[in-house]
DNA sequence: GCTCATTATGCATGCGTATGCAAAGGCAAT
DNA sequence: ATTGCCTTTGCATACGCATGCATAATGAGC
């Protein structure tokens, strides 16, 4: 007969060992019964896994991850949580992690100062990878993360001039479409309200759509900085393109939070949408597709970026340490009804309603 | 004359050993370095600093929580990451609980299975806490994680007859203010509309608004299931509302999101706000503040409330294993211009924009 | 100069698991 | 019965760090 209970160290934590001594195996057996590619029988299994749900075992992932150097954790670094921008491609990403057996360490870099100051514990956590949605990384970061082996991905921008994977949407070829379906839509008088100055996305997009107009013959084209990518910097930006005299018939605005504080100041403003002005904007959030807002935008493709990113970290088995890359994506034109025709020409009084309705 | 590169097995890692060889000293040395209540000459911390900056040396904290039995780490739950609620949540919490040395490992808890599926996958990680703002929270769980000594606390949501922590807005009060609120606008003919059926939210909100118009001797209130906090549950439950034929002058949304979706049916269907209908809400989002909607609501005391789950998580250092406490916190309510007073009754015309604009 | 108290460092061990190696057992073919 | 092969299990060790204990170094007081 065997001791039954087998004295524990007074912590609640159940380990290997003390299934083992109720099994009367050893330790490696019970490791082996959790790892499916070990050798074991299956009548063993059975009763490790019987005794295991009996005494509440689970497998402790920290000390495993000592031995194997994987942690199966990623990290994703947001700037800002508040534009629903990036809380849907958090979800989306986070989803598509777990879905993979990963799970997700999230840092917010809105805090002071930035990157560098949470790359340093973000490593200490020995996670798998790295996902940077924001903030300025540094050539030094790349060294860093590059010398320990850890993959990092920057997702929606990309750093010229550094070794660093990116996925992204293909902003200038997105700034493009819009250009071409306000020009086709009869605007001439057009604007675009920037981003974050510094953000790849927004000087992408901005590009894309300028050297797209001049394709058109249109060389004049106003850039209203909104500064950042909030509702209230588009809100701001809008009310200054109206004190400038000079209204546009067609506003791009970077994102499409910053486009609905537009319209918003736009229609405070006594404008009809788009009637008397057509905003268009860029990512497709669930916002964009309200009906008070119904935006025209360019639809980020959200899950092939996820797929991307998985797949550029490289966590799936077959493991090779890629090559830096930059992959670009391509959104889709989502036509609603926040751009219509040019009012002047052929106004079709139908057409501010024609698709207006939850879609 | 020491051997200046020591070798190291392949692996990117650098390990106190590395740094500890470098300086001809122990490997506790530099454990102590990094340890700041341990006993250490502050020359030697001098020393041990720049070394391990120049061999880009950082503490592994997995292989330190195998001793320490601390990950730092929390496990935040989250139901449903498309309600900007739930986002705004999840951001003050990390904040927080970056703040506090912290680190956020994210689950979320929509996909198939729900808590229970996830629950192990998490126990695995050896959190330090875990937070739980969505999803049935069994007894089954309770008992386990009680075994294993992991905090949990409900946020915004709270079980009866459960052994177990919960921070929540007082919610039944928060629908009595908007009873007591509406009813002194005037309003006779008012309407609930719920979220989800089992949540105590939705049904304190519920019962805190009922009861406080009985005591106005208002002891009908149309009651419409909208079954999910989401825009669309709101958009449809008003054009239920509508469709019933006995429209009512007021309606109280169990959540901002909900009531914007109501807000949105109620004008696509050409009625004016406040003017023919008052909407309110509760939570306060980020969104509920816009000009176009303008929400008059309940607003969560979101700090406070990020404050007490750190508390109650009982992370500080003096950790003292508390009972299981409910904590409800107060809202406010905030008066904007989506509620106004009764039509009928000394119609004010300058009270619908009165509040208007950004605030 | 000597003793004692204090501080600073090294040694050894353990946290909970994975895994290479050896040993044992089973089975089929000879 | 013997051999050889394959499967299953145990043993021992390592992962990177923290920490109790022993020891060396330092300084104060006489």
């Amino acid at each position: 007969m065997k001791v039954s209970k087998p004295g524990r160290r007074g912590s609640g934590r159940i380990t290997a060992e003390d299934v083992a001594r109720r099994l009367g195996v050893s330790q490696s057996t019970i490791s082996r019964a959790f790892s499916p590619s070990a050798s074991i029988s299956e009548n063993m299994k059975k009763r490790v896994a019987s005794a295991a749900l009996e005494l509440g075992y689970q497998p402790n992932v920290i000390a495993r991850s000592l031995i194997t150097r994987r942690t199966d954790i990623v990290a994703i670094v947001i700037g800002n949580l508040v534009d629903p921008f990036y809380t849907t491609l958090l979800r989306i990403l986070t989803e598509r992690l777990q879905a993979s057996g990963k799970q997700t360490l999230l840092f917010s870099s809105s805090q002071a100062g930035g990157l560098d100051a949470i790359l340093p514990t973000l490593l200490q956590y020995q996670v798998d990878g790295i996902v940077i949605t924001s903030a300025a990384v540094s050539s030094d970061m790349v060294r860093i993360c590059a010398k320990r082996e850890t993959p990092v991905v920057l997702l929606n921008r990309y750093v010229p001039g550094i070794e660093i994977s990116a996925v992204s949407c293909d902003n200038v070829e997105g700034g493009r479409q819009m250009a071409r379906y306000l020009v086709e839509l009869g605007h001439e008088r057009l604007a675009f309200v920037s981003g974050q100055p510094d953000a790849s996305t927004s000087l992408d997009r901005q590009q894309g759509f300028i050297s797209e107009l001049a394709q058109y013959g249109i060389s004049s084209c106003v850039i209203e900085q909104a500064g950042e990518y909030s509702y209230e910097a588009g809100y701001e930006a809008a009310l200054r393109l109206m004190r400038s005299g000079n209204v546009p018939d067609g506003v791009f605005f970077a994102s499409d939070i910053m486009a609905i504080g537009g319209m918003d100041a736009f229609r405070a403003k006594g404008l009809s949408i788009p009637h008397d002005i057509s905003v268009v904007g860029f990512n497709d959030v669930p916002l964009a597709a309200w009906p008070t807002y119904s935006l025209t935008t360019v639809r980020h493709p959200w899950e092939e970026m996820a797929d991307s990113v998985v797949e550029m970290l490289g966590l799936d088995a077959g493991a090779t340490p890629k090559k830096a890359t930059t992959q670009l994506i391509p959104g889709a034109l989502i036509q609603r009804s926040s751009a219509g025709p040019r009012s002047g020409q052929a106004p079709r009084p139908f057409a501010r309603s024609a698709r207006h309705g939850p879609q």
